[in-house]
DNA sequence: CTATGCTAATTTGGATCCAATGTTCCCTCG
DNA sequence: CGAGGGAACATTGGATCCAAATTAGCATAG
């Protein structure tokens, strides 16, 4: 489910206690079971996780460095709330950064990968939950990164993915599945001109699609539950 | 010294023991007091530090999530070696991220801001010495973001800055201080633009500037002392 | 009945101890 | 004399224990 998230976080399998805890908790924070505001108790996590507190402390400080949760002195972690003004601004920095990777990326894609692609769009394209259109799409758009053999630039572009994961979904609910064509239609645009091995035209697609995503986003205050510190 | 970085790596002062050390360890990395390859032991920094081994072991999470050190399993953590490429691409982060920080910061500067700007570049143009150099213009590109109001972005330069800055230094060793003026131009430059409020002018400059830093640095491939994986 | 202050319980922060793994040095054997 | 193996040492990983701070609950006063 968050192999990619991983994988780019972690050059290399680092498979120690610390990192298998941050990836649990960045899975639960990522599918929603963790919510913007909740409080995660250290004794819970090492119990569900069979181990001391210990690498749960340092999995939150990962985590924290990561900008999926916020720490304050004896009062622990919690996930933090994002503003309309934050979120907007990581989608500007997507807009930027994202492009590049693709750059990074297309010349280093199999054919094997664009196949790949071309069938996790036909399976966006086949109508599906909320929930997993999510996956799907979040599996698609890091799956063009995948050329990227720039760690710390994909490690980046997971990152942004990561922290804006809960409010992709809250954007979802509330603004329906309506405009789902538009981001077909993007999508088959990017996929061509990667198969073209086109990167400028390739950049081009992609940076309007996160600026369109960001402009509705901006339309639908009411994702961000009311309070918008 | 490593005031802006810790600033904007910790949104508000978390003064834990963990950020305090962490903050150490950057600062003796940023320094070059810990050089690529070399290799940190815990008890050396907590007896440094004067505490036990535990608030290290979280520092050098948070640090490793940072990108300023590598752990591997029972081996510990070291700073890790960049090839030329992660450099060159690092680079080309920079010079689509922090236009977009500059023009994030640019409407927020006061005046107070600018004059301070100004009386940086004067001490820059002064002839000094390479480390008061280094420290300087990272002082001045940095304070250039001040008004940036979001944390994400900001923590992002500053990471970006940290994990270059002992390739940066090794690269003003060998190439001289010929080319001094030419930063001084656009340094220039680019306030003139700030002093205008103009965004999109001064985006223009800055990402010249770090362009034509990066075709620099890759005409100086002695910088990684002859390992370049 | 509400608000405030105090105490008890919960939770995080830090230190020490033990286990597991990696490293080094030396001895032996080819 | 060099290479390989093994034992002692050093270092990291993890668990438990204690201290400090926050939170929650309760009692009491207004």
């Amino acid at each position: 489910m968050t192999t990619e998230a991983e994988q780019a976080a972690n050059g290399s399998r680092n498979h120690a206690a610390s990192h298998r805890v941050a990836d649990y908790l960045r899975a639960a924070i990522l599918s929603g079971e963790i919510g913007p505001g909740e409080r995660i108790r250290q004794e819970d996590v090492a119990e569900r996780f069979g181990a001391s507190r210990l690498p749960v402390r340092e999995a939150l400080r990962i985590l924290e460095a990561e900008g999926l949760t916020e720490h304050e002195q004896h009062k622990g972690a919690r996930v933090p709330s994002l503003s309309m003004r934050d979120l907007s601004v990581i989608y500007q920095i997507r807009e930027r950064l994202e492009p590049l990777a693709l750059t990074e990326s297309i010349p280093n894609l199999t054919q094997h990968d664009l196949r790949e692609l071309d069938r996790l769009q036909q399976r966006i394209e086949a109508d599906t939950g909320i929930d997993e259109f999510l996956a799907l799409d979040r599996e698609f758009h890091l799956m063009t990164y995948t050329g990227c053999q720039v760690d710390q630039l994909s490690m980046m572009v997971v990152r942004l993915w990561n922290s804006t994961q809960h409010y992709r979904r809250a954007f979802m609910k509330v603004s329906g599945s309506g405009r789902r064509w538009v981001i077909n239609a993007e999508h088959r645009l990017l996929l061509d001109a990667m198969e073209r091995r086109d990167s400028v035209d390739a950049e081009r697609h992609l940076a309007g699609h996160i600026r369109r995503t960001r402009t509705e986003l901006s339309r639908h205050p009411e994702v961000f539950g009311g309070a918008t510190s």
